[in-house]
DNA sequence: TGAAATAAATGACCATGGTCATGATTGACT
DNA sequence: AGTCAATCATGACCATGGTCATTTATTTCA
């Protein structure tokens, strides 16, 4: 009981909100869920709600953000062996397969992501741990001899996550089904932008 | 008298609605415009608004959609004669230029963007034009002898254009107020995708 | 322990974006 | 001109996200 009552009923009802709504959005899909509905399932009042959540859209960051959390973990754990490309495509896939699974969900999050008001949350803390992740498989790539050491491993690491965001977004802008993990295009995005299209680099491949 | 009395009283009605919008947008800000305030202006009924728009969101890309065209085909039309990043850049600034007069109507707009139901306005025609322009201007430089010619035009506009839009969301979501043209940071990230990141490329400048 | 002080919960209430049944306009056809 | 179908305009109305004065619970301290 160290933390007072206080604190651990907070967490309770944080957690209770959590769940509501995840349950609910996922029944529902977002715009059909009510946050009274919510706030009658985590059993709180209906302000009450917005003092955790001060948005409803926030409810949807707040879950995402949890479990593309979780998965981008896992994805990074379990980073393969092979190109940088292949590398960072094992990550975005893990991401990719995550938003497949509700595309009407991840639109709304993908819409607001960039735009959340990052006092709350810790989007900004997610995205700075994303870019120092792909960093470091940056400077493994450079150890490997496979990129050019002068490169700024931070820079490239935005422009390759950069990369993928606009595609999911777009993606899911047009509720495309095809939102499928390997995706042929975004390949060839990131590969190009690996490679440049400067005039005078060395042709290695095909 | 071709188009027919009830043609013309549409399009003067779009026009009136526009001017109304724009109007009101502009001094008050987007959240603090009512769509009755704008229908009011327009002197139209409070449903009659949606028959034209079918969301507040619309209305702010019909404006924004129109004005920023007229940006782009004046920055495309004054294109310097310089390497491809400089002229890039010379567009990516029309429409920084444009945004950073309203950085809170801006927000909105490059918020809803991506997300526009494009069987309305010419969104999509937009993008597609951009992507057209710039893949021009790239073919071009290859000609020049800047670029590899075996690069996909139409691949490397599109991320590009990517990479600007996301460093225009970046800015406008963080309410940065350093929304400048000549962004240095925009400039290395566009220069990291023209050069690319490969170690066998030949290593040109300093 | 009791009372003052602080923090949190509540739900009636509000503003507003958007809908829809109803009524007015228009243009084609006779 | 008169009729009719089709289209368009209208504003009362609704649902809902979010606010705030009030009430309730917790902590602090004498």
């Amino acid at each position: 009981m160290q933390p007072g009552r206080r604190e651990r009923s907070k967490l309770e009802k944080l957690e209770r909100i959590r769940a509501a709504a995840h349950r609910l959005f996922a029944r529902q899909g977002f715009e059909h869920t009510t946050t009274k509905q919510i706030a009658a399932a985590a059993d709180i009042g209906a302000g009450t709600l917005f003092l955790y959540a001060p948005t409803k859209e926030d409810l949807l960051v707040l879950i995402f953000q949890e479990e593309v959390g979780r998965a981008v973990d896992a994805a990074f754990a379990s980073v393969p062996a092979r190109p940088i490309l292949d590398q960072v495509i094992h990550i975005f896939d893990a991401i990719t397969a995550h938003h497949a699974a509700d595309p009407a969900l991840a639109r709304v999050f993908v819409k607001e992501l960039p735009f959340v008001d990052d006092s709350r949350h810790g989007v900004a803390h997610f995205m700075i741990q994303m870019n120092s992740r792909l960093a470091t498989l940056i400077e493994r790539a450079k150890e490997r001899g496979e990129l050019d050491p002068e490169v700024p491993a931070p820079l490239l690491a935005q422009n390759l996550f950069g990369t993928f965001f606009q595609r999911l977004q777009t993606y899911l802008a047009a509720r495309m089904s095809e939102l499928e993990c390997g995706d042929a295009r975004l390949r060839a995005s990131l590969e190009l932008q690996l490679h440049g299209a400067r005039k005078s680099r060395m042709r290695a491949r095909a």
